[in-house]
DNA sequence: ACAAAAGTGTTTAGTGTACACCCATGA
DNA sequence: TCATGGGTGTACACTAAACACTTTTGT
């Protein structure tokens, strides 16, 4: 096994996760003090990432990048867009970073976007020093294009969760009908009636209801839990009409 | 500038059409004669690409390719995906033709696929020796893991053209009802009542009804020609329902 | 007149949407 | 008893789906 990082190519990985107030994005910070006053110091943010391997398969990079970041595994994971214009790297900052860390000067990024499961989370690696979650509209300065494949990557996620039970992945595996009802409106910025809202969803035969009761913060009264079954979507998924979007 | 390529990153680009008999891809013939018997000669077929060049963006090299195969520009060109495990040249073919073309063992391949509209396809590239459409349940033998990019495409092409409306990529700018249904069925191996379609179309503002008719082949009556607006499109797209895929 | 694709209507079932109040519980 | 989120029903409009024959034109 050949373990060296190839010097060109690296992964970049958008973390998104469901917080009390929405979606958010996992960042690094990134700040590096110069010696000369003419120089400007870097203090901003990045997307957690590192270089492709040279024996190693590219999601092997990206599972790595998310175990260090937020301390676990097998979360929902998509390869979304490869970046790699020669002028991604546009500031004096971002040149100066790249050099302190001996990279090339035109690196190909493969990026890839990570949905964390509200429960999993590790509540220690929430806002240190160095890690920050960020709402995603309420970024901070970052380095690089990273603000640009932020954007790409939230608007592939609302794409591919229009067609598939994405959402599920945002959610414990438990969950009430109005976490998911949060879920969806965060995801896309809604409001939605709550009667339709929970007629369409125990309507799908996939949404399994479970004899458990939970109660929620804030509230007295415990709400029903629901799970999604995986199996029975599979199952019973009909090619719905496909003409003509909207 | 400069316009070496970049030794380990590649493109690779799907190029689909529609043919008379359901979608097409464009492939290129792959010869190798070899000196020893020991060795396999390379007969089968790839896809179209090139390595990226060091000083220009990563879709200028996509557009190349797109121009050298098929002799135009401006299609619609999506990237969607970056092949670059270690292990996907798996044969000794693979292995020698890359020897052969002073290629590196590891190559990163960032996948493009391009929609080639119906009436702008140059005839005269149809089937050469080294040229050739091939029906998209009809493949034949490929090399690397082309089979697998072009699965991918496809896939990725029929989820997107779901919710955006690029069907009409497919299509000559001005088109009948019936063509339009065809292509749809072709895409998603349908079969499309014909009086529900023409009522769902019509009723679409943005597919506008020219006052031209055209006597397509084999046909006696003239059929109606329409034409999609993009702009008519974008100003009344409105964010149907969401919640829930099926 | 015949062959071939173009074009047309109605009925029924199901889904989406608008809208406002009571319920169960813990504090 | 009060505050809080949990949970419920009805009416109307629209869309999807099933289904078969007539029209127009070129040969």
């Amino acid at each position: 096994m050949d373990f060296r990082s190839i010097s060109n190519i690296s992964v970049d990985c958008v973390i998104f996760s469901l917080g009390s107030d929405g979606i958010s994005v996992f960042l690094k910070k990134r700040i590096l003090h110069m010696f000369s006053d003419k120089l400007p110091s870097i203090d901003d943010w990045i997307l957690p990432g590192q270089n492709v391997l040279k024996s190693m398969p590219i999601e092997y990079s990206a599972d790595q990048v998310f175990k260090e970041s937020v301390g676990l595994e097998n979360s929902y994971k998509k390869q979304f867009t490869t970046f790699g214009n020669p002028d991604r790297i546009k500031s004096k900052k971002d040149e100066l970073w790249l050099k302190s860390k001996g990279s090339e000067a035109r690196i190909i990024s493969i990026a890839y976007y990570f949905l964390l499961p509200k429960n999993r989370l590790d509540e220690s690696i929430f806002n240190t020093a160095s890690n920050g979650w960020f709402h995603i509209d309420n970024l901070p300065e970052l380095g690089f294009d990273h603000r640009e494949i932020i954007e790409k990557a939230f608007q592939e996620l609302k794409n591919k969760a229009f067609s598939q039970p994405l959402i599920f992945e945002l959610l414990p595996s438990k969950f009430t009908l109005n976490e998911l009802q949060f879920a969806y409106e965060s995801l896309y910025g809604l409001t939605i009636d709550n009667r339709n809202f929970r007629k369409k969803v125990i309507n799908k035969p996939y949404i399994i209801s479970l004899e458990e009761k939970r109660i929620m913060e804030n509230a007295k009264k415990p709400a029903k839990v629901f799970m999604f079954s995986m199996d029975v979507y599979n199952q019973t998924k009909n090619k719905k009409s496909v003409i003509l979007p909207q």
